[in-house]
DNA sequence: GAAGGCTTCGTTAGCGCTAACATCTTGGTT
DNA sequence: AACCAAGATGTTAGCGCTAACGAAGCCTTC
């Protein structure tokens, strides 16, 4: 009622298109003026008898509209069905609200996850992403995304890809936008987010010395990954803090056939009494490497994994592991961007999600 | 080696932003009158002595410019370092070039790997993907998504997401643009693409079968998944071919929990000789269940899964499985989004990539 | 009761492209 | 030599918004 009778006191100024609207000639037609295509701003300024900046008003929230012009703008928005051309905003606000997300590598657990949450997030803060997701991580492919993004003046680039290489392709990459990427590692020159995988490793490591193992080997993930770096240096830091000695690590590459493959060989060593893996994927594999030789897990050998993927709880035995919460991670990569496209010092403790142990079957005290 | 030299050659052409960035009043001041943001289309045109449509033209790649004007104008934009923008192209064209990507649900490894195929061949067809990810499958944030795609002008939307209430949101909702799901079962009104899982269900029950085994058990997907469905029945349709009696199947999540807990109880019924899981993530989950009651696999159960993951190899035991092409499934889904921009009646094989049968440990002939 | 100051609105320019048309060269024709 | 058809370019309008300014109208205030 009320919005009929602030169009009635408004009539006089938009007369004509009003008239136009009650369809001059008969029935329930649609309106004759009624847009073609997409509904644009004029559309809705001339259904709502007001110039076209005023609805721009109201759609933005601004102040200096009178409410009543407010309502019959917003009436006719919504039976127009109208939205507003985000390209044609883009344009006149000269920023994207786009945010590129390249994501590379193996779609792993973790990464996955990682994203998801990142684009949660980014949705929440109002942005739009898009993703350029690539199987393989050479420089090449990765500059190319890197341009692409950059070419669609996404407002912010983010790279999750636990891969070195990856982060130095970016470094080197001025892409005038500001680039964040998931590393472990310090890197200069660009902004990074990552969870406390070292801590994670150290608490990997106590656990199993807390337990009395004091043969405590270390599969690592490839040595490209930073995450397998510091995981690294926290199980050595750990094991020199106890006054173990770290002895050389195994090199894999996250999956299961390499800690299979490593597994066959540390079978073999007797001595050993207990292992940390890199990552739960490597875990089955290895897991299945001790069956195959006998070796009893956790009798003979306690095993302890990194991620805490859904099907750990499942293996044989249910694998001890550090859990890792990757759509926080994917959350914190989002409010990174926020701070640096807002151009506050990126929160310190953007790295400070600690892997959480959780104990099952595979770790047992040294027999 | 290789890439070290690349990037040093990229030190080069970057030095002088890079100066910029770093304090902003350094000596090596660039061009006088190199344009101050983005270089736009007649900063190309000024350099270049032509009009800003010729540099225009040269960019589409239209006929009707001279070869030497052509070179000049590509001179000036490598020199400038021009790339046009995506935004007022979008705005001029009335097309966004974007694809809208929803994707809904876990990331698993299925659905990753189709998404990651399919944003690899969207970016070969020239397209751009804008991705909402979402752990959350219900109606509202579906339709939400949709809309937000939709009013990002997106030319054709994706949901890759195996539920059927998804894709029935999807039909019900008019975004104005094409449709385009993964959807294993025929849905009117809305394009679908899918892998054949009634055949791979039927070659992986019929692998049970020719094994011996009659007391075949299914342990089928969600009910509101469309694989499942499949999947169930191509179990079902094979074991009345072979005359066998397909009792009443149970039903999981997917997860490796709900598999545990349905084997478990399937552990008890010494009848059954043989299990067809609906996929590998519950496979572990009942072999887990198996080796707690102390039925052994594959002496006194077989059991077969569906998908391969990666990790399937290293069950205990080594899983039998149906391997899916997932990425192969994501090219197939932009082809279809392309034939139904191009308005081309869509390949009928596009639901025709068949699982195909790994024989592991888990499943053999009946004792 | 005229000068200021709000509030509320409209007008005018772009944003960086493409599309359509206009213009100016050429060289071949008659 | 006048003429026309291409070919090669330039001009002019938009695309659908936002930003900056300008112009009313209505209260104040002295």
């Amino acid at each position: 009622m009320t919005d009929t009778d602030a169009a009635h006191e408004a009539d006089a100024t938009r007369e004509a298109s009003v008239s136009d609207q009650v369809s001059p000639s008969g029935p329930p037609a649609p309106d004759v003026d009624e847009p073609v295509g997409v509904p644009t701003m004029f559309d809705v300024a001339r259904r709502a008898g007001v110039s076209h900046q005023t609805v721009s008003r109201v759609l933005n929230d601004l102040t200096g509209v009178a409410a009543s012009t407010r309502l019959r703008v917003e009436q006719a928005i919504a039976e127009l069905n109208y939205t507003p051309s985000p390209t044609a905003r883009a344009m006149a606000r000269r920023r994207s609200g786009l945010i590129g997300l390249i994501q590379a590598g193996r779609p792993d657990y973790g990464p996955s996850n990682a994203a998801l949450g990142f684009n949660e997030a980014a949705r929440d803060a109002g942005y739009t992403v898009s993703q350029v997701s690539m199987r393989s991580l050479d420089a090449s492919s990765l500059t190319q995304a890197v341009h692409r993004l950059a070419l669609q003046r996404a407002e912010a680039i983010v790279l999750i890809s636990g891969e070195r290489e990856g982060v130095e392709v970016l470094r080197g990459i001025d892409a005038g936008v500001p680039l964040v990427a998931v590393a472990s590692e310090d890197e200069p020159g660009m902004h990074r987010v990552s969870m406390d995988q070292y801590q994670g490793a150290v608490r990997a490591t106590e656990h199993l010395i807390g337990l009395g193992h004091q043969e405590i080997r270390h599969v690592a993930g490839p040595a490209d990954s930073m995450d397998a770096a510091e995981r690294l240096r926290g199980w050595a830091d750990a094991m020199r803090a106890h006054g173990l000695d770290p002895r050389e690590p195994a090199e894999g590459d996250w999956l299961a056939a390499s800690g299979y493959a490593l597994g066959r060989e540390l079978a073999d060593d007797a001595t050993v009494t207990a292992v940390f893996v890199g990552n739960d994927q490597m875990s089955i594999g290895l897991l299945h490497a001790c069956r195959e030789a006998g070796v009893r897990v956790p009798e003979d050998l306690s095993v302890i994994g990194f991620d805490d993927i859904p099907e750990a709880a499942y293996f044989a035995p249910p694998l001890t592991t550090m859990r890792q919460d990757f759509e926080g991670l994917g959350r914190d990569i989002m409010a990174t961007v926020l701070d640096v496209l807002r151009d506050e010092p990126s929160a310190p403790d953007r790295t400070a999600r600690v892997p959480e142990l959780v104990v099952r079957a595979s770790t047992a005290p040294r027999g």
